[in-house]
DNA sequence: TAAGTCAAGTTCCATCCGGAACAAACGACG
DNA sequence: CGTCGTTTGTTCCGGATGGAACTTGACTTA
């Protein structure tokens, strides 16, 4: 199964099916198994069903635990990391937009989690600092947090981990060469039939 | 750097930073590369970046090009790789809640691009089908997705990406195995001071 | 220094989202 | 059979979300 009609097995057909032969049948959910190992897109989905498998206990213990909602913890843990960073810092390396990072920062103004100056190199923007109630929650945390993903990666080995970790990274540090609008190259005039492109002359 | 103070590098600075030899300074943005390489939780911050890099672009482009939001395409494609399947069971293996499944399968009927029949077997529930018009959107939506993938992996050798395929699976398919409430073995009644635990009676 | 362009943040507003309550059907059990 | 607990899918509704327009400051050029 999932070769092409010469017999022969693709590249894409291994990358695609990696790891099911270790895997044994039930234990996983059925169209979780044909989205792991049926799956053309196999890397997005992966890489998004873990995301969601992180993110979702976390962030609504996040919320009950401190009453913060996901985009504000994102600002926090931000700031926990580096501290006096901008808010336009914040949208690069997080992937939401300007208005929902702006909202999120003035809500931990008003809860005093964070404090605001005036970038003295740059008017327009604003150096953000943790305060020391801030730091405590990212402290309270932290360990949850770490727990989780620990948990996640239990079934690697360490060296297995390493691996991933090596990987992951290497992936995201060539991140800088993806075109951010898709797709990129196309001769997108042959689809896009509705000739709107007049943006003032 | 980031070694405790005994001057050993514990196994968790080793993953935390797995992969910062190899990349260039400047090679990404500065807060990015402190969320990559001094991060406690680098697993997750790698997977949720990833994930976004690859959603972002193509979920814009899917609205664009075919009025679909992407509740809606992910009900498409998940019936894509098995036909037939029920909303609860596109719920489990996507992670949205129930009503935006439910309304996004409204939707998609109202396009005529998955059609509805009454489960026989059980009368609560429903089996989808792509229409003929659901295929062909899920075929033409397929190569640059495809595309975007292979542009986000070039940054690795063959065999890199069948060994991160192989332990991304590993992963996933170890995920019955993870709590979908957190923390889950805390003495909870020891941080929810708030009382409220009277649900009914 | 004046005009033009670009970048940082904010505000508006139509839309989307998801928790909670709900109706209906299944299944188990006495 | 009735009854209770569970599962499937829908509806309601308050709050969140993000595209687009806007304000203000910085940078470029003449």
């Amino acid at each position: 199964m999932a070769s092409d009609d010469t017999g022969l097995t693709t590249l894409d057909d291994l990358l695609m099916e990696a790891g099911r032969r270790d895997t044994p049948d039930g234990a996983v959910d059925e169209l979780v198994a044909v989205k792991l190992w049926q799956n053309p897109c196999w890397f997005s989905f992966r890489i998004n069903f873990l995301a969601l498998q992180f993110n979702v206990p976390i962030y609504r213990w996040i919320e009950v635990e401190f009453g913060l909602q996901r985009v504000e913890f994102v600002v926090l843990y931000s700031l926990s990391l580096k501290n006096g960073v901008t808010a336009s810092a914040i949208c690069n390396s997080s992937g939401f937009p300007r208005n929902t990072i702006s909202r999120a920062i003035q809500k931990l103004i008003d809860k005093k989690i964070v404090r605001r100056e005036v970038d003295p190199g740059d008017l327009r923007s604003f150096v953000l600092h943790l305060t020391d109630e801030g730091r405590r929650i990212v402290d309270e945390a932290m360990q949850p947090m770490r727990e989780r993903e620990q948990l996640m990666l239990k079934g690697l080995s360490p060296a297995e981990q390493l691996m991933l970790s090596e990987l992951l990274a290497k992936v995201v540090a060539d991140s800088r060469k993806w075109p951010e609008t898709w797709p990129s190259n196309k001769k997108s005039s042959q689809q896009t039939d509705t000739p709107e492109e007049m943006e003032e002359v």
